[in-house]
DNA sequence: TACTATATAAAAGTATACAATATTCTCCTA
DNA sequence: TAGGAGAATATTGTATACTTTTATATAGTA
């Protein structure tokens, strides 16, 4: 069974929008639903880095044409999350150790350039603090009841909370796509530690946030992003992923 | 006469390649082509922000169909270079004050942090200071020509260098889109200040790269980034740079 | 058997054709 | 004359068809 063969269909990967929703969200063509569609699947692990994405193919499962398949995938190498090389074809980035280091290296940077200027801004007051700790008493819930994929999102919302307090698009969209690449890479599982330390380290960057120290913060998210990651054994999750991937098309 | 009637053709705009070229290029597609056109026409000012794209027309412009217009488009989107409404039209993207401070805070960062890696992987040593110094004489030659362009592409290029020696591709990548940005937003022009005093500037930063503070290196980019570019006014730079393509289009 | 050359097939790159949507213009009515 | 309904036009979104390139398989020869 080849990589793309079990994607979601478009409709399945495109949740249904809340009702409560206030602004209108513009129509989004096929060619961003198949953005969301490969990365959904590539953060389910039914593609893996390395693994061949072939445009007919992955037309054929999403039920449109190659036109807007081409489109995505054109987007997603620019953002570097597939690699392609003209006329051989369409991989998801193979991934590295050396990657893996300079994803992090980045995404540090901008995290914390963003938490700086949030604090110049003078937004590490309420209601902010309390919506930065509301998800991370909804990562406790999720870490409780053992629901690794909503604690993993409930992590990624904290991480995207703090940098939308920036104010700065051009960052958050980079950040955006940092973000994108690693849920690819790592899937959306939690690595090495337990949650409740993980939720316990976001308490705790909170609480310098608010303190309002960029030196602290600066190092308390290095070290956060860092130790969450690093020195993991890439190889191996790859390996772990693929197996999970293999079993779940079997059943 | 509208925006896109007098882009270069894909012909007059990639340039032929060095004879001397070590690595074999992979081809490119029109798409890419389309970009590259596409920027050096921004670039150039034959293309402003918040002026309209028509897919048809630019494709007739370059010779090309439809579908490689759109796919560089659709990229050119993802990188905030364009922005699209569905079925109304795509058009280069507005710049505002605001906007401007987002790319440079962004900048900045990541310059910043480039510096820093680049030090402290210890690559402040020769032969790395000699090339950035080479740079820094090129742009000091050009200057005593008054050769604009080539001043401002030679400034660019120290920056990039500097980038480079961190050896983070993400960064780069991500440092391209933004330098990308800014040349669409300001042009090939220097802003404000005589030339000679941004060579000395691009000395000053050398030497404390040279010394190996990352503090002080934070400081001096941080100061030669912002000073140059901010507070500068945008609608002005616009205004100015409209009546001169227009000009140039008349002859 | 091993190797090369040729033919075949697969997939990407590109162009054309069609459908859906938005904008503009015209004409009618109040 | 001002305003609105509806047709006409322009432009984007999508699908299909064709071309070029690469990869694979087959056959022939040393």
């Amino acid at each position: 069974m080849s990589a793309t063969d079990r994607l979601h269909l478009i409709a399945a990967s495109t949740p249904e929008v809340s009702s409560t929703a206030f602004v209108k969200l513009q129509p989004r063509t096929l060619a961003h639903q198949v953005i969301d569609a490969l990365v959904a699947g590539a953060a389910e692990g039914l593609i893996l880095p390395g693994d061949r994405i072939i445009e007919t193919e992955l037309a054929l499962q999403l039920g449109v044409s190659r036109v807007p398949v081409r489109e995505a995938l054109r987007v997603l190498e620019s953002q570097g999350v597939v690699v392609n090389e003209p006329y051989k074809g369409i991989r998801l980035t193979p991934v590295t150790p050396e990657r893996i280091d300079w994803l992090i290296e980045v995404r540090v940077a901008l995290e914390t350039t963003a938490a700086n200027r949030a604090i110049a801004r003078g937004l590490n007051i309420e209601p902010h603090l309390g919506s930065l700790g509301a998800i991370v008493e909804d990562m406790q819930a999720k870490a409780a009841r053992n629901d690794v994929f909503g604690f993993a999102t409930a992590d990624t919302n904290f991480h995207r909370a703090l940098c939308a307090l920036a104010g700065n698009t051009v960052l958050t969209d980079m950040w955006e796509m940092l973000a994108r690449q690693m849920t690819i890479i790592f899937g959306l599982s939690t690595l090495g530690k337990p949650m409740s330390a993980i939720v316990e380290e976001h308490r705790r960057m909170l609480e310098v946030f608010r303190s309002g120290d960029p030196v602290d913060m600066a190092r308390e998210i290095n070290d956060h992003i860092d130790v969450q990651i690093h020195k993991v054994d890439i190889e191996k999750i790859v390996a772990q992923r693929r197996s999970q991937a293999d079993q779940a098309a079997s059943l």
